[in-house]
DNA sequence: TTGTAAGCGTTATCAA
DNA sequence: TTGATAACGCTTACAA
């Protein structure tokens, strides 16, 4: 692991000032081109790379650099978000760095503040569920929210019809003459769980029907969780006949756990489901695309980046919903 | 947005010397009781946070990030890949860049060079299909190549049991009594392509058959042009009666296509693939811990980072073997 | 224990 | 067109 040849070396090799060889470095027109010959043959010969981290310290010089914090880069939804946020970054010659705060506000605020303290570009942030106020960071750098409108502030967002989606899903379910439907999600205090599951009560509330408390099961954060839940549900005294679930983890221990059981409970959700269409029994998926949310997100936080001073923003993105074996 | 404290500003809030507020921030403890209560005040006042960019100019300082290049960050196998590195990464404390080079080797190059340039710590890289001797950028960075060994150096690197996992999943194939076995992959000439086209031609050869070309699918990068490939064979002439999918892709439109086509032609592939227990045909995968290979590689990485100097080594996971509805 | 001075690799400024 | 010089914010070396 040798040193690494610095504009100096390049300029002394070259017989040239520095200033010459950032200029060529750089593009800058108003070299001879004798000295761009000498200065090129130089960088080639040395091996030369002009070092980022130094040309970033200058203040107002960007490091090319965004922050994209999720729960969790392995599940399916946030790394189609990462791919879109990626893809436009990429697009801005900018690189992502990619963090994951597994839910933990504390381990939100500490990334916050590292990416700060690494001068990052742009924040794109999935909010942990807990109060934003004091986390305000939008002073000193651009922030979108994903996903989720962090409670407490005013900002930039980028969110699916959560509450509409889930009262459509739960709806259709009601449409097949269901009564007794489950609900399965995660930390109903998050805006995105807390707005599903509001679709939830709204479309029973609107068929007339009260709520079964028992029949409601939040703060399931894996297919593991979900499926053990619905065995729960399955064996009590009067079970479901239908379940709504909150996100892809609990449609995938839904399915797994309806599979182990051999009962045929009818089954809708939010987000998409691969091999969902392979599915025995009657689905419907309220999908959405969330590339296109991750491209969204990050096209906003570069128009912020730029300088757009427009008020905070929030974009809901479109749902479809899908029927499998209906 | 207001210009950003820095520790100047904080010393002479706090009527101390710089060197007293570096000493602070970094926990050095040789200062008075009385001055680091004036620093840690000024601190808290200005809102100043050391600036990472600065620190990590100074030579043999590090930036406390590494690199990530993948194919495709959505793609379920590179996620749970980059879900384990970025674990072990936040261990050590350090951040993660991820790319995406979507299969350019090209896209490889530029980014290994921005991140050289970037002088991140370290490196894993998933290398795209290419001679990588010109590439070999392990003298000014530690590498570690993940899922793949690249052609023509050698170097650290994470692999799956490629050949003799396809070798297991071709096998049972054809203990079941099938002799017309079509094979479904991407690009042949990554090591990992070629190792299981290896291993599907090895099981074939044991079993005293001979290839037949028609039956091999090359070039396919999505579950899209899997089905479509999928499609195509079964309307031939002489339709195979079993497939082996290189990948989670390719299983998944293989999936897709027979369910569409309502032939029952059995499945072998490399890679688990969510609900694979709900499908209706007989299934057999070839698993493995993508996460696992993620964190190995990362440790090995940091290894290297921290001055192991033992020559390259090349670590092989296990896989494990599932049959569905067998 | 404290602070001064030098320098990391680059670019902006400005004089030649 | 060129290049010497001074920053940028921080830490190491060294002196007080």
């Amino acid at each position: 692991m040798k040193r690494k040849a610095t504009m100096r070396d390049v300029a002394a090799a070259a017989n040239v000032g520095v200033m010459t060889v950032s200029r060529v470095v750089n593009g800058d027109q108003r070299v001879t081109e004798e000295r761009r010959r000498r200065v090129h043959a130089a960088i080639k010969e040395l091996g030369f790379q002009p070092n980022a981290t130094a040309r970033a310290l200058r203040p107002g010089q960007r490091t090319a650099t965004i922050a994209l914090i999720i729960e969790d880069v392995s599940n399916p939804f946030y790394s189609a978000v990462a791919h879109g946020a990626e893809e436009v970054a990429r697009r801005h010659q900018h690189l992502v760095i990619v963090s994951a705060t597994r839910r933990d506000w504390k381990t939100e605020r500490d990334l916050v503040t590292e990416m700060v303290r690494r001068s990052v570009d742009g924040l794109l942030i999935v909010p942990a569920p807990h109060d934003h106020t004091e986390l305000d960071i939008a002073q000193s750098t651009p922030v979108v929210y994903l996903d989720r409108v962090p409670d407490g502030i005013e900002a930039d967002s980028v969110v699916l019809p959560n509450e509409s989606g889930a009262r459509e899903a739960v709806g259709w379910l009601l449409g097949r003459g269901h009564t007794r439907i489950a609900y399965l999600g995660g930390h109903p205090d998050v805006r995105s769980g807390a707005g599903r599951l509001g679709g939830y009560r709204r479309a029973l509330c609107d068929a007339g029907l009260t709520e079964r408390p028992e029949l409601i099961r939040s703060n399931l954060h894996s297919a593991e969780q979900a499926a053990d839940a619905v065995q729960e549900l399955l064996v009590s005294e009067r079970p479901p006949t239908a379940i709504f679930s909150d996100n892809n983890r609990m449609s995938v221990g839904v399915l797994h756990a309806l599979e182990k059981s051999g009962q045929t409970v009818e089954v809708a959700g939010f987000d998409d489901v691969e091999l969902a269409s392979l599915v025995r029994t009657p689905l419907l998926l309220v999908t959405h695309d969330a590339v296109e949310l991750g491209r969204q997100a990050t096209t906003l936080l570069f128009e912020r980046m730029n300088g757009l001073s427009t008020p905070p923003q929030t974009i809901t993105l479109p749902a479809v919903v899908n029927v499998y074996n209906g």
